[in-house]
DNA sequence: CGGCATCCCGCCGGATACTG
DNA sequence: CAGTATCCGGCGGGATGCCG
């Protein structure tokens, strides 16, 4: 049994689980392991997602650790996002996951389907 | 995008995520890479789970291919679950998501703390 | 531009009781 | 022994509107 910020666990998998679980941060994470991403810019990246959606996944990303938040003092605002140290060290355990997925839907051939965008 | 068993995703690792994500999953998955298990003996290894939830989670697991569900005709009967091939190929990642969380942990080393034994 | 406040809803999971 | 059935509360997430 782990205790870990006022919560119980029987393996750390399942902290991980925790991190990375949420509508939009994989997606994110993906976005930043590329370089850093202005707010707005994620917004058009997945114009899907509310701004409070947004704003709310990358808060907790930033409170795990995982992202750093650095505001610039210009006007118009200007807010930029990048992985911290740790969220780096993800990178290889998310493409593990990936490459997992990937070899699961094959799996299940007939039940897959690709769509290039959805920009609904 | 991805279409799979009438969900999106933006990347697959979201529906390994989905695989695993589950109040128990991670531990059925972790005692059934050991070897084959009986319902009683996980409820034993799991006392905190109620019947149902450990029921539910073990459904979700086997329609989602990961283990398989064998009932011996007997009286008592028996139920023995065991890890499908597929989800064999889970070990090496959980494996890995178990090592990052201990990683990610002792990042934080004055909010951890460890039990060994939880019994409530 | 990059948020926060408010209201709302569905679903995951808890508690308890019953059964082949 | 290995489950169903029913009821119910909490929280993740959606929609919309306001702000420095």
């Amino acid at each position: 049994m782990i205790h870990f910020r006022d919560k119980s666990y029987r393996c750390t998998s399942e902290i991980v689980l925790g991190l990375v679980s949420g509508k939009w941060k994989i997606s994110i994470l993906n976005y930043l392991a590329k370089g850093p991403v202005r707010f707005n810019e994620l917004q058009r990246l997945l114009p899907e997602a509310t701004q409070r959606m947004l704003t709310m996944q990358l808060r907790m990303l930033e409170s795990d650790g995982l992202i750093i938040r650095k505001v610039y003092p210009v006007s118009p605002p200007k807010v930029e996002y990048s992985l911290s140290e740790l969220g780096e060290q993800l990178t290889p355990m998310l493409l593990m996951l990936c490459e997992f997925g990937t070899t699961y839907i094959e799996s299940f051939p007939d039940e897959v389907a690709y769509t290039s965008h959805k920009h609904a």
